[in-house]
RNA sequence: GUGGGCGUCGUCAAGCGGUUAAGACCCUGGGUUGUGGCUCCAGUAUACGUGAGUUCGAAUCUCACCGCCCACCCCA
């Protein structure tokens, strides 16, 4: 037998509904505030992700698809963004007026160890808001996403802020911190050692208790913020308050991608095992320039579809699965059975979805056919009612049955739906 | 890459050195030949992850490998 490979899986009708659900949620959801769907290829430049996420990120140096082809180096997208700023360069779509809003529906690879949450290939919703550089913006943003979240039913996500500066404030505060680790650097743990030079900030969060203990007292990004990025902050943290999104400050929230300037944030959730992040965002100010468009500011967020159907699934949520179906014909007899072909096609012109016994099994087995799939209703022809022109229309939920003119059949189905 | 846990029919799950390897669910058929969900009966299955080893004998013990899950790391 040939198996899925490792770190993917199938999604059976059991749990596609549910996943239908919440992309109509979100595209309902992102249209509203005048966000556009774009699609890009599943496929990109290598070049691309290693200069827009950053090539001292793992997620470049050792997660990444990639291969070989014709000469060319190309990689299975790894998140979103890249691929939306490459795609608006290219097609000049800052000529079409800023601000550009789109949103997208992905799926992701990284290759990376299983667990909780975490798969090599994950799905995200994103939306990305190209040209603003107030914090209008930014709040906008999150608002989004608290609202996919909420109207999900999904109340129990904390979303934390931070700003981690633009380019000029993170150099002096990066000094600052290098300066305070320095001295104790060698007693902290291997891989916090390593990142000293490469990503000081990321020290910050290591979960290791001795390191914990080591980096108390050190600099907070926010007190070294310049004059902009502090205002900045406060007028985001004013603006969620206008709109009445609740939010902590987290000095630790460092986005793992480099291309993230002044806000980020996230909105985290204890359903998700040792992952806690079901949606991460932020502004990145010098990505579309640094991939070789114009320069113009960004601000944008992706959501974990996986991980917010873990918390829906771990906080009780009952997504109704649609019925799959409306009404099943069943035609006893070679002459009746045309005739159930006849009307179910006539049925499926008007909108219903209608069911015919494609194994062509006995009534009985046609019953529990449509008890398994829980069709409300089930119309029997036979040579009876051939010759009386109607059907036999049971109401399989009340149990009740009566025989319908067939050209009325359409009508006693509607008004039964309407009761 | 490094740890820990787990692998018995499609699913759940007994068995813990000698059994025809239970049971339940699901599925299929039937309970007087045109009616489901409840109930009763019957039927179907190449289930002990793979390979070695210990033993007279292994699903049961040992080892290796594989797979899954969880954690580190990283992130959605």
């Amino acid at each position: 037998m040939i198996s899925i490979p490792k770190g993917m899986k199938d999604v059976l009708p059991s749990e596609s509904y549910k996943w239908q659900f919440v992309e109509e949620e979100f595209k309902t959801i992102a249209e509203k505030y005048g966000y556009r769907e774009i699609r890009t290829p599943m496929v990109e430049a290598t070049e691309l992700f290693a200069r827009g996420i950053g090539d001292t990120t793992d997620v470049v140096q050792k997660e990444m698809y990639s291969f070989e082809k014709a000469d060319r180096s190309l990689t299975l997208k790894p998140e979103g963004t890249a691929g939306v700023v490459r795609a608006f360069i290219e097609n000049k779509l800052y000529a079409e007026g800023l601000p550009a809003k789109y949103y997208y529906i992905t799926p992701c690879y990284r290759y990376e160890k299983m667990q909780k949450g975490r798969s090599r290939e994950f799905h995200q919703f994103g939306i990305e808001c190209f040209g603003a550089s107030g914090m209008m913006a930014d709040a906008e943003v999150i608002l989004l996403a608290y609202d996919v979240l909420t109207s999900l039913g999904i109340d129990d996500a904390k979303l934390k802020i931070n700003s981690i500066g633009c380019p000029n404030c993170r150099a002096e505060y990066r000094k600052a911190l290098q300066d305070f680790l320095r001295p104790n650097l060698d007693k902290f743990c291997d891989t916090c050692r390593s990142r000293f030079d490469r990503n000081p900030m990321r020290i910050l969060d290591c979960k290791s208790s001795e390191c914990k203990e080591l980096v108390k007292g050190a600099p907070v990004m926010l007190d070294y913020l310049d004059e902009e990025c502090r205002k900045d902050f406060e007028e985001l943290k004013a603006l969620l308050d206008v709109y009445g999104v609740p939010y902590e400050v987290d000095t630790s929230i460092v986005r793992g991608l480099d291309y993230y300037t002044k806000t980020a944030f996230e909105f985290v959730s204890d359903k998700l095992g040792a992952q806690s992040t079901v949606c991460g965002g932020g502004r990145y100010d010098k990505l579309i320039e640094q991939l070789g468009g114009p320069d113009t500011p960004g601000v944008g967020f992706g959501m974990g579809i996986e991980r917010l159907l873990l918390v829906l699934e771990e906080s009780g949520a009952e997504m109704e699965a649609d019925k799959a179906c409306d009404l099943l014909i069943c035609g006893l007899g070679e002459k009746a059975r045309i005739k159930a072909l006849e009307l179910a096609k006539e049925m499926r012109e008007f909108g219903l979805r209608v069911i015919i016994d494609v194994m062509d099994r006995g009534l009985k087995a046609q019953f529990k056919y449509a008890d398994r799939l829980n069709v409300p209703y089930v119309a029997v022809i036979g040579d009876d009612e051939l010759s009386k022109g109607v059907v036999s229309l049971r109401d399989m939920n009340s149990s009740t049955q009566e025989e319908v003119p067939e050209n009325k059949l359409l009508e006693a189905v509607f008004t039964g739906f309407l009761k």
